[in-house]
DNA sequence: GTCACTGCAAAGCCTTTGCAATGGG
DNA sequence: CCCATTGCAAAGGCTTTGCAGTGAC
């Protein structure tokens, strides 16, 4: 995504434009589609932006979040930030803990939730197990 | 689901009966299906079994999970138990708080995991928006 | 100029750990 | 009897909070 869908993004929802917001945006967007937690992007991030704090990075995670840029989800005691907004898996390796985007036919989850009666906003799907890598017949 | 197939499971695993362990059991049993927290369990017991303590419940709460009659899934800072083992959807009200169980169809979800050449041991499906009983237009 | 944002330190969850005492098999 | 489990206290990880100073608009 270019950099101006962040920016734009963030303006529309009322949110101000930063050079640390924008140190995290280059962040996330060198590095989508991924997974980080904060503090592998405050680690990243600190030399070029030496007086952030983990804190902040935190606030503009969820600035990110709630201009609609950036999902979350919780998994092994942390919250993991991605940029991949679109439906889909994530496949965490109980092996070397690797996570991978797993491609999924909404349809076939939507139907159900549809008929529940309730108004579903937001729909995380978490897998665990070993990854291709990690199988022991990997060549 | 029967006391003993919660002692089943946990003696299927190498783990001991305790006190302690059956006044979980009977709790979770007695709550099912539903979804809880460690201090939730640990409140409501604790009149019956005073000298127990939150990481005595964690301890606990870890044995059944690797036995097998119980599932976990990590949402808004915590951990959430439930007896519900079959693959389902958990959603969340994002107003009142209550976490229900969706029925989803699960070949829709698992055809494309397969393709994926991971080995999927279990799958947590989160869906989060405004329940049937916090819409505006509920009667 | 104003109000949101930053940086900093401290506090606040939630969960785990270490260890001596206990008791289940 | 022995080793897993308990109870207790303390520590540990992750995230948020409060507040004074700064800077985006």
């Amino acid at each position: 995504m270019e950099r101006d869908y962040y920016i734009d993004s963030l303006k529309k929802s009322n949110f101000k434009i930063t050079p640390q917001r924008l140190t995290v945006i280059d962040y996330v967007r060198s590095h989508s589609p991924g997974h980080f937690t904060a503090e592998e992007i405050f680690n990243s991030i600190k030399s070029e932006e030496p007086t952030i704090t983990l804190a902040t990075v935190y606030n503009i995670l969820k600035a990110l979040q709630s201009s609609g840029t950036v999902k979350t989800f919780e998994t092994g005691g942390s919250t993991w930030f991605e940029t991949n907004t679109d439906f889909h898996g994530n496949f965490v390796c109980s092996n070397c803990g690797k996570i991978y985007d797993i491609d999924i036919d909404e349809k076939g989850i939507l139907g159900n939730i549809e008929g529940s009666g309730n108004s579903v906003q937001e729909a995380t799907l978490i897998l665990r197990g070993i990854c291709k890598e990690c199988l022991p017949d990997h060549d």
